[in-house]
DNA sequence: ACAATTAACTAAACCGATTTAGTTTTATAA
DNA sequence: TTATAAAACTAAATCGGTTTAGTTAATTGT
């Protein structure tokens, strides 16, 4: 069975291409393609089992019907489980979407951008690295549709979906606190990330509120590529502080995970000597031991607003539209932070 | 900063776009084009960031240096780091790479096919619904280069890379069998799988390996799209029966989530009561409680040889290349199936 | 001193669609 | 009975590259 082109079916029903493009596109009627010529050429194609050449199709109009996704990571639950969404809903509205993992690097997400620019992806929704300011601004210069999600640049006005990271990790932390816990750890990672920064904000704003001094030792930064190696020794300190800290705040799902890991191999109680809770959850936290009290991120909104902004953006129905989103978490209420 | 085209830069330099087309794809030299002009063109388009347009020259050269992975769902822990994988092995190669979730759906998966034919990658790596022969002997026949990832058709000589399911699942049990479990449920998916099929042969031998009579109350297979509501009378009939299982294998991760989760329902103790294994694992089975003996699955030798598979395919390298791999698997023994 | 090479290029076809600007034929209006 | 409009098409340009088959001018061989 060989390929079928346009062409063939054009020759073999004795019409023009023209004819046969326009039916096939369903612009027909307005062209006043006869109703028997229109049959005669639907049936064709789809007897001979046409598809159109995208890269011809597109390279003509000078449309793909694809947008891309750049995330940091396809691997990590939360990027992935986005992907699953952004592909679902961008597929309901005709596009198809061209994933790409920037592996936190900011020269590749750059590389990453202008490669998408190449095969004409129509829009994209940005994980960004957050070092990336320049080709961001040139994206918003040249008037593409860009969405970013999760991460984005406050110095910058774009279009952004962002899920409320202060108020996220405050209400995390006013958990403990309302628990009688005051000796509060924090472990995340080392600024760079607005997200990560408001996170330490929250957690600052939330120890305020309580009136409890903030101490620099009880913060503990590690590298986005490292945490894994220094996760011990982050730990170690946090239990050296005067008589050891009494809980923990875990700023994503995977220091949540090697942080408790580390916490059973010094055989440290959880909750009754150290309570945790981690913003950002992992399928099974539900079941660890104990259970992970967790600040839930809404994933399916998050990517549902970012693909409805830009193809409302990319097909310029509606420039009205609010842009700029930041959406609530919950906080799950588990058993890693005791009760009173 | 306009885009530039390859016209523009023909223009600007006062030579053909052959020329330049010729010194950007490196083969100036083959050609004879002076080093001179050669310079003067590489720096130019150095300069405007001159990058060509990938529609354009995939359709004029029939090719696109993509390859297509098509997964049943980008979300699960397993595909998305099956993906990450391959992804990072294609870059490394060469090779962008298209992702697409069929949903398990056959008719779906026989659409991305299509269209990803359509859009001129090169190669396909598929882990099929298995419902889907027609378009994958199809693909076979045209002679199209694909490699069948983690569910294949046995009864199609195609190239493919599994886990060895059989001993995969063998192992798991017998494991259960020597700490003297001898009531072992095994919770399923209904059969349609290969693999799965192949799950509940590894299952069968381990019993018969230890004469232990086979009974189908024990086998509870339920629907992929619906398993979260049937774990419960699952759990519950398996609980029933005669003085009720002392054990159970579960043949996938999520089986594993959720029946862990019903169990804790009941007041189960696990692994004193009942004990269970978990076929594939998720990222935090080490921490829950109990953490979960599982059989972990080599996701990125599966990843990585698929793309070598495809790639030396593509290439036409090395066509003697063996293609039909099954890896093994590996039991990690934590604690839910408790000791001697 | 003249044919044969070689170096250094280029014109134009092509990939497979889409789309603009017509053309031809038939029907309708004045 | 024309001019006009509508119906039913189509030729050819275009998208932005790649590639084949030359061309021209300088160099070499004999």
């Amino acid at each position: 069975m060989k390929k079928v082109f346009l062409k063939d079916i054009a020759e073999k029903l004795n019409v023009s291409k023209t004819a046969v493009s326009l039916v096939l596109n369903n612009k027909g009627d307005e062209n006043k393609i006869s109703q028997e010529t229109q049959k005669r050429i639907i049936e064709f194609a789809k007897e001979h089992n046409y598809v159109p050449n995208q890269l011809a199709r597109g390279l003509s109009r000078g449309k793909s019907e694809t947008i891309g996704l750049i995330i940091p990571n396809i691997s990590d639950t939360f990027y992935s489980k986005i992907a699953g969404y952004v592909e679902l809903k961008a597929k309901n509205l005709g596009y198809t979407v061209l994933f790409s993992s920037s592996n936190e690097d900011p020269k590749k997400e750059g590389e990453l951008i202008r490669s998408m620019l190449n095969r004409q992806v129509e829009g994209l929704i940005i994980a960004s690295t957050q070092q990336n300011l320049k080709d961001i601004q040139s994206l918003k210069q040249d008037k593409f549709p860009f969405v970013l999600i999760d991460r984005h640049y406050p110095e910058s006005d774009t279009n952004y979906v962002v899920v409320d990271n202060f108020n996220g990790l405050k209400t995390a932390t006013e958990h403990l606190l309302q628990l009688g816990r005051r000796k509060i750890g924090f472990i995340t990672l080392k600024p760079g990330l607005e997200a990560i920064k408001q996170r330490l904000l929250g957690y600052q704003s939330a120890l305020t509120d309580f009136d409890i001094e903030y101490k620099e030792e009880l913060i503990k930064e590690l590298s986005p590529g490292n945490y894994e190696n220094e996760i011990e020794s982050a730990i170690r300190e946090l239990l050296k502080f005067p008589n050891s800290v009494d809980s923990i705040v875990f700023s994503t799902h995977y220091l949540t995970s090697v942080g408790l890991r580390e916490l059973k191999r010094k055989n440290v109680k959880v909750p009754q000597e150290v309570a945790i809770v981690s913003f950002d959850e992992l399928t099974a936290f539900d079941l660890v031991d104990p259970p992970i009290t967790s600040v839930i991120q809404p994933v399916k909104d998050i990517a549902n607003t970012a693909v409805d902004i830009l193809i409302n953006e990319i097909e310029g129905k509606d420039s009205a539209m609010d842009n700029k989103r930041i959406l609530n978490s919950k906080l799950e209420i588990r058993k890693s932070c005791g009760t009173f």
